[in-house]
DNA sequence: CTGACTGCAAACGTTTTGCACGGTA
DNA sequence: TACCGTGCAAAACGTTTGCAGTCAG
């Protein structure tokens, strides 16, 4: 239902149209979206879609903490829906993303041990081969 | 002396061009650099230097695997020597990039057990202050 | 001497911008 | 109704390509 997303849209400062309704969706749906792929999804809903909607819509959604960017080594930059903090596994075939959760609390004291830097986050990616690729 | 950066780059059956050297230099004193930033400090030397050269090397390099890309969350992609493998600390302050060195056996053996994808590799950026942007 | 590399200019793909119109709250 | 969001077209970027001349091996 609509609703679901009307109000986490709201609840992040944003407006519900009906384009950013079918954004948050193909997002929550698919898990990660390139810009690209997000278009062409879309763009079977509204056909007068523009581009320039979509990259308007995601960096505002960044700036409100509702959408994450995930870069992904020698892969294309995808976008997903905020969650908690989480790693990430990307196929090195077919560029399929997916969450998976570590526990990186080791390798966070020994970071801040070992440097001089006042550490906020970390960001990590497995780069692999995804089951059905592997088939 | 050139002659280091020569061999080296004959080692990766690179010709040692002038450009190419300079690159090589430029990367090993500062460690990490984007690709407009190689651009900048290298047409103070040549000053005929042409972006495609930078790109059409850095490809090449990084092909050779004498080079390699390092992408940073919300900051510009920069470019290392290729050295074993290790993480990395961004400031988000100023930019800088720097080297370190966690213990990852831990983390691949559990992402390896939590996942059915046949992991390759692992990307680990951490984010923060560096010290000169604290002070 | 030959093939590879450089610099230039043009082409390309992606992202951003400005503006008039339309829709949300 | 007032403002924000949309779509369009153009502009701005960053990156790539083709080509003629030059250089490394």
């Amino acid at each position: 239902m609509d609703t679901y997303y009307i109000n986490i849209l709201r609840q992040h400062n944003l407006k519900a149209t009906p384009q950013r309704i079918a954004i948050s969706q193909a997002l929550d749906k698919n898990g990660h979206l390139s810009i690209e792929e997000l278009y062409e999804k879309l763009k079977q809903k509204f056909s007068s879609l523009s581009l320039a909607t979509i990259y308007k819509n995601i960096h505002i959604m960044i700036e409100n903490a509702f959408v994450t960017e995930v870069k992904i080594p020698e892969q294309k930059t995808v976008y997903e829906l905020t969650k908690e903090a989480h790693s990430h596994l990307a196929c090195s075939k077919c560029g399929y993303v997916e969450d998976i959760a570590v526990d990186l609390s080791e390798v966070i004291m020994e970071a801040k041990s070992k440097s001089a830097y006042e550490i906020e986050k970390l960001n990590l990616v497995f780069t692999g081969i995804c089951p059905k690729c592997k088939a």
